[in-house]
DNA sequence: CTGTCAGTTCAGGTATTTCTGAAAGTACGA
DNA sequence: TCGTACTTTCAGAAATACCTGAACTGACAG
């Protein structure tokens, strides 16, 4: 697989962004490159166009596995696992929020949850303190619901309503 | 400023939570630190509590105040700065969304445009590529008007529509 | 002026993350 | 059972991000 300086040009941006928010460079890269891809590639095809170890890859491809933005394919009579991404944006975006919700939002969570227990038996926190914990913890939560109902919402019905912008707060009542 | 294991806990879970999203970890922890502070500290103040160098401090408080989520004030008398933190959580919320989206949507919408142009007076480039490119663009900068229109909202109505949830899309009609 | 206090800058050390290459593992066909 | 083609593992090298300490600036009081 060639790469066009075109192409280039967006591979590269899309590592520069990965690292910016915490994704290493050659996991985006390869994701960027996958995404771009018309067909899938081998291991050994993404390390030479990339020019990447082979072992890099193979771990990136396992890091873009778990997060299931990228499947393993095969083609008949040949060996070699061939990777393609997912194509469609909207659902390369929810999966990667899916995947963020489940690694750092619950967690946090979780954790504040346990702060404000522990805060409970806690003398010396101060009350203002425990007070921005508890708030903390109600915003992160409902943040959460919201967005699980959200996630519910079937994706034409979804393009509608971000289409009408600021138009959808009618609804709101006022 | 002492901090009790329950104010511990929460900087330092901060701070992690900070380096996956590619914030270094003492701007997180100082963040952290003062959302919770009921009092302005003083740079002084933050070195000592969460045992860093001073021209850490400094220069964090810097980056903190660049993305306006941090701001001096002063006590008569007394020449050192007094830093506080945003304490309200949705402008907290809001304010990093607008930083990355200006310093990291933007500048890719940027970079997509000028490509999907590029591609125009390229024949190498294969056409799915270009497409896959071009809907990239699209998605993007959907998602940008979408967010400006939003944002736009006033907070009150927000909250209803947030708390509606998935009721929200009656309103598209189906 | 001079001394002190607060803030900043920056060269260089430290820690962490990321990547590589060699070696080991696995699956398959002959 | 061996050879081949492919994949994975992992110790350590390389790159990068992060933090520190020392030196500097500037503002003020005496």
């Amino acid at each position: 697989m060639m790469l066009t300086p075109t192409m280039q040009r967006c591979v590269l941006h899309w590592g520069e962004m990965a690292s910016r928010w915490g994704v290493s460079r050659s996991v985006a890269q390869i994701h960027a490159l996958l995404f771009l891809s018309p067909e899938p590639l081998t291991a050994e095809d993404i390390a030479a166009t990339l020019a990447l170890a082979r072992s890099n890859v193979s771990v990136s491809l396992k890091e873009l596995q778990s997060w299931d933005l990228v499947h393993v394919t095969h083609v008949l009579g040949d060996r070699r696992d061939y990777f393609h991404a997912r194509k469609d944006i909207w659902e390369v975006l929810t999966t990667i929020m899916d995947g963020r919700k489940k690694r750092e939002l619950d967690p946090t969570v979780h954790l504040l949850r346990d702060c404000v227990n522990e805060a409970k038996r806690d003398a010396d926190t101060p009350e203002p303190v425990k007070e921005r914990i508890a708030s903390m913890l109600e915003f992160l939560e409902e943040l959460s619901t919201w967005y699980e109902q959200v996630r519910g919402i079937p994706r034409p019905t979804l393009i509608k309503l971000m289409r009408m912008g600021a138009r959808v707060a009618k609804v709101a009542g006022n």
